[in-house]
DNA sequence: TATATTTATTAGGCAAGACTAATTTTTCAC
DNA sequence: GTGAAAAATTAGTCTTGCCTAATAAATATA
């Protein structure tokens, strides 16, 4: 059993991993967790301790298979109680986030799996990232953003990579959603803002920090 | 903002309370937490301080309106959640409450009032008891025991008192759920075990443990 | 390669929440 | 009312998880 505390260093891990990372250093994990890097040290050489991870200087930190199976077990719960917020009780997809950071820390052997069926085992949650399977498969996530679409291509918005309030609600804003068909009209090189059309809809100007948090695929 | 341990104080002093505990002292509440007299006094200290309850030697604890108010919500979330578990995820009534530990602390303003009216306001949980309004009223808690019913007398099950999945399993094996109806057939003077009859089948012998933690109603 | 800068680690502390072992108060029994 | 027993409180520790400041190690840069 881990702590709380714990199943955030874990999971903390294994995101960065899953964004492309290379080498995990303490200073990755301390501003993923916004904490300080002396701390995560104390915490790794607990996580080592436990054989949760592995920690050379050199290759940075890597999961266990142990350390594997509960991050992605805490990802799991953490994207379907994501879906039964939105879905089951009605929030909004920027209030979902924050509740889901607790919920995800429940702990019962199968509460995970009767969630995800009382659910009807939904691939992704509200901001288009993938679910776990209950085996610890993981669909491959989407990378392209909307900044990487020349000019003249169109795309559909397929997840989020920014979850905060802040974000979601300027997308809500806009009526940009999961799904939403964006053309790329232009780009501005001076501060690489972008026009875009959504839809048969008028064009917007958008930021070059919005545009690279809008996940897009074709 | 109250933390976790001052949230489960703040629960175990109000439950106290409606048990009908009149002087509510940190013996009492060192039993209901299973901790330290020692630890509860500390902590005392705290609550007394946040203006979450009053301590007087001589009259015990007294939750403030707002320590009670907090814990009426967590009460609330408890035995909302409880129902979820049991309505929508399937859990058996003795696996929920271990459950409802945690997630009566998951912390959002809305959350209780949503999950309330995703549930269709149910007014009781598995175990019987009354589930805290949103206005924070409750309604009268059955007192009265099995063991009190006199010999020829008969009664529904209304609550459980003990809510361990040891004392929920047994009464799933004897058959025994909320609105089961009994008679009480003969009391042994010797131990005060209970001879009962289920509706009208067989009679079955409990004991004085057993007749305790069973509320009944008429 | 030598120097400057960044990163990692160690050392020393702090707050929360619990514990054990005194010690002081209160309460009970006689 | 006195002495014994029970309850409450205090004193002193411990663990977890975090912090800051100091030092050591690794990287960059010139
Ligand atoms: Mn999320
Ligand atoms: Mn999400
Ligand atoms: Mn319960
Ligand atoms: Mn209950």
């Amino acid at each position: 059993m881990q702590t709380l505390s714990e199943e955030n260093y874990l999971k903390a891990i294994y995101n960065l991993d899953k964004q492309g990372l290379k080498k995990i250093t303490p200073t990755a994990i301390s501003e993923a967790l916004n904490n300080n890097p002396a701390s995560v040290v104390d915490m790794l050489r607990k996580l080592v301790e436990k054989k949760l991870l592995q920690y050379e200087k050199s290759k940075g930190v890597k999961l266990t298979e142990k350390g594997r199976n509960i991050a992605i077990l805490i990802v799991r719960k953490h994207r379907l109680w994501e879906v039964f917020l939105l879905e089951k009780l009605g929030y909004g997809w920027e209030e979902v986030h924050e509740m889901a950071e607790q919920l995800e820390h429940v702990q019962h052997a199968e509460l995970a799996d009767r969630l995800d069926k009382f659910l009807g085992f939904p691939e992704y949650d509200p901001h288009g990232d993938p679910i776990p399977k209950a085996n610890g498969e993981t669909a491959v996530t989407y990378k392209t953003v909307l900044a990487e679409i020349p000019e003249g291509g169109s795309c559909r918005v397929v997840a989020v990579k920014d979850t905060s309030p802040a974000f979601l609600q300027y997308l809500k804003k806009l009526d940009i959603g999961i799904g939403t068909k964006i053309t790329m009209i232009e780009k501005i090189p001076f501060d690489s803002s972008v026009i875009i059309k959504l839809g048969k809809s008028n064009t917007t100007t958008v930021s070059r920090v919005f545009a690279e948090n809008l996940v897009v695929h074709e």
